[in-house]
DNA sequence: TTGTACGCGTTATCAT
DNA sequence: ATGATAACGCGTACAA
């Protein structure tokens, strides 16, 4: 109840409140015999550290955000826990948001944050923010790390993978079994990713004198259903696709089951790779081809680059990209 | 930079430090005309609410602690999900940190919860915490509310699901569709939540006057690979074994890896629930049975009754135990 | 409405 | 060499 304050174990050690905050920092000169009675007194009365006493002298905190639009997608939680990891490991709090795409909550939060003086934080923007956000963020002058969804801005730091080598793997991949007429599924039309990933796609095609058909190219929402909506619409049109790159594996598993429907088995009949490399890809039959894009080291590493930014580099900002990679399962059959 | 304090806002409205708090706050008798001038001012500074030093002095704060083993179980993740929501829907901020079932990083989480003065906690505590532990966190008197993981010490809130409950359901599945040697997978030997779901697998069989056969009950870990490994043993030794209730999805999905392994088709020659629903549950082909814990529902109750704790609300503990439901999907056939 | 003591740790300056 | 003094960070709320 009443707390226990540097002052009253100062009064039991019969020193000054100075001594007290110098033992408990290893700072100053003290000699062996008072550093040992404070101890003492500090172990006796289960004195609590007041952080935010500290906080408020210092003008600083231990405190970081971060900003995602969904915790619950798997690719997500995984670079969370990335972060996460590396934030205790420097002894930093990690406060969590979801901003579920919405402007408003996003804008809350960094407020919330700057009112209780976080250090730094991570976010992955809400799609339509609008550029006035970033603008005043700047103008804020707190570490920020951008994750995830690339920004054309480049005065922040980011850490993501290469969307575009990611498409141009999985697309070389299912140009080497023989397809030629190959579909790029999913994503939605404003998406900065979605840009680098059909990019990816398309340049990969041109490579091998293949004309991209914009027929074969649609958007959707990020969901399986949406996924299976848009596929069905595709395949019906274009019987003669008989490949497809798909935005994310959410996204590719939603066509999974329209080609199912359509008595088509993927992996034999029809070649499909998703994108994001999440737990789910593993477990449906047949295994889901995708890019894996490891989501836990983004995390680390966006953590690693803001604590440095916290400590005071003041580097330009970096883009960090991390090399996708292919995981070869079953949804493309074999050679 | 240089940092807007309320005496400037002050100095600048012509009014007093006291003045400009309770236009803040919209508290006190203000007339329109300085209220305007001060809101004036306010805005023209660009004034940030230092919520560090309102915390300092009113030795309060509006930060909770999220504790979980582990981000990335999609379990854990949608409960977050249904904290993060309530918690932003009271302005209250979210820390969140993974014990990966560490004491010592457990302890360290509270600890810098404690330092930093939070206001709350919802814990669920790694498997072999101390009663030392909770002991202690009793004496700092700050709300804490447990989830998922039942506790024998009832001096704490809790929220979770019925464990005894929802395996009944599922044993009761099992055996309206006509199976009688049915098994127990999964779960770890000295969990509470184990012993509950074991208990209303065991009880629905005696209720049918079947013998419960210990060989039958196999522990594994929280993952699909050894979810796999015991399954494999399992059946090697008791072929006769033609259905099976797991302990939690993520084991049962492993369960179903070694059913198609043998050559055995999950929902045609071997029944299978799961416990948790969690989304890949219903990724996978046949969709697994399972019992829906609504795991959003957890994480919002307990922001709810955090909530109430911190207002005050000094009822004695609770728990609140959300009955378990059903899935039906396609992992042990149709009648 | 205002003046101001207060919450508690920090650190530069001063004293022995 | 050691350690004390006290002003300070900034919002709060009571007495005036």
């Amino acid at each position: 109840m009443t707390t226990v304050t540097l002052a009253h174990v100062a009064d039991r050690a019969g020193v000054s409140t100075a001594t007290v905050s110098m033992v408990l920092h290893n700072r100053g000169r003290i000699s062996e015999a008072t550093r040992l009675r404070v101890l003492k007194s500090l172990d006796e009365l289960g004195y609590v550290y007041n952080q935010t006493a500290a906080n408020l002298r210092n003008r600083s905190s231990n405190q970081v955000g971060l900003l995602l639009h969904d915790i619950t997608n798997p690719f997500y939680a995984e670079m969370t826990a990335g972060l996460s990891q590396e934030m205790e490991h420097h002894d930093l709090l990690l406060f969590l948001a979801n901003s579920e795409e919405s402007g408003e909550r996003q804008q809350k939060f960094v407020d919330s944050l700057m009112r209780n003086n976080a250090c730094g934080m991570v976010l992955c923007a809400a799609k339509e923010t609008p550029p006035l956000f970033f603008e005043a963020l700047k103008r804020r002058n707190i570490p920020t790390i951008m994750v995830v969804r690339p920004l054309d801005d480049v005065d922040f730091d980011f850490v993501g993978t290469d969307n575009f080598l990611g498409t141009q793997l999985a697309t070389q991949h299912l140009l080497s079994l023989g397809h030629r007429h190959i579909a790029f599924i999913g994503g939605s039309e404003n998406s900065v990713s979605r840009a680098q990933r059909m990019g990816g796609y398309s340049s990969k095609l041109l490579e091998h004198h293949i004309q991209p058909n914009s027929n074969w190219v649609v958007a959707s929402l990020a969901s399986q259903s949406d996924g299976a909506r848009v596929a069905e619409a595709l395949f019906e049109r274009y019987p003669e696709i008989t490949a497809a790159v798909c935005y994310q594996d959410i996204v590719a598993l939603g066509v999974m089951q329209t080609l199912r429907k359509m008595g088509c088995v993927p992996g034999k009949d029809f070649a499909l790779i998703g994108f994001d490399d999440i737990t789910e890809a593993s477990l449906v039959t047949p295994g889901l081809t995708t890019v894996s894009v490891a989501s836990k080291e983004i995390g680390r590493q966006a953590g690693e680059l803001l604590f440095s930014r916290i400590q005071g580099n003041d580097e330009p900002p970096k883009r960090i990209i991390l090399p996708p990679a292919l995981i070869v399962r079953e949804s493309c059959g074999f050679r």
